[in-house]
DNA sequence: AAAACGGTTGAACACTTGTTCAATCGTTCG
DNA sequence: CGAACGATTGAACAAGTGTTCAACCGTTTT
């Protein structure tokens, strides 16, 4: 996280004053900036990614999970928590069991995007 | 980064096994989770994703950029760094200037499917 | 050649983050 | 009800990360 509040302003001497004035007025504002980087650090975890990838296809509760990707079921907890925060996963529960599911397609879009990037 | 190797197991008892033996034979190899994690990681701060912004209409010098978010050179010189490793941006040098763009439209389309799913 | 300037780099520090461990909640079933 | 089980939670620790500071590199001026 930047310290961009009272942070030291840049002491070259020979700016592009013109170049930097209308990028400034193209920036989205500070808010859109972090709830971007926010969502971004969530899909920048393996583990998260892997339970990403591991409801993909079909919905699973917690147990599954973990024994899936060879975890606990409090750190599967944990991580799926912060993606639940974030709107990636939506839940259901079945007994004593909860089961989980992606929200929405856009992650698999971007992750779909993503992978094209890194030449998979 | 999950300590996968060697991981505790998960101890529940009622397992469904079909469903984990199923997920478990579509899910990615390790490597591509590595790398897809790695990706969105670096997109994960709001001062890289400035950056990007910044540079995303029009090239610019480190030293406007910095005036541009208020930072210090060296402080942007790393995160570019970080960005050049990922090949999200690319150079050219222009007498004492280094002038840095988008490397491809990968991110601008992972980006903007993200803006969707935060709702900007 | 020396000074000036944009840019890069490495070490250090503070801060963040993921996993573990133990305790707890909520539902189900004997 | 009480035991059992899946799931959640909070604290604590280890590991990772971003900024600062100072030193340095490579061009370009003079």
């Amino acid at each position: 996280m930047p310290k961009n509040v009272n942070a030291p302003i840049c002491e070259c001497e020979e700016i592009h004053k013109d170049i930097v004035n209308t990028a400034k007025e193209e920036m989205p504002n500070m808010e859109t900036l972090y709830d971007l980087a926010d969502f971004f650090k969530i899909l920048g975890d393996s583990t998260r990614m892997s339970i990403l990838f591991a409801i993909d296809k079909r919905p699973m509760c917690v147990c599954d999970i973990a024994d899936l990707l060879g975890m606990t079921r409090s750190a599967v907890s944990h991580q799926i928590k912060t993606l639940r925060q974030a709107s990636l996963v939506t839940y259901r529960k079945s007994g004593k069991n909860v089961i989980y599911r992606l929200a929405d397609d856009h992650v698999r879009d971007i992750i779909e995007t993503a992978l094209l990037h890194i030449g998979e």
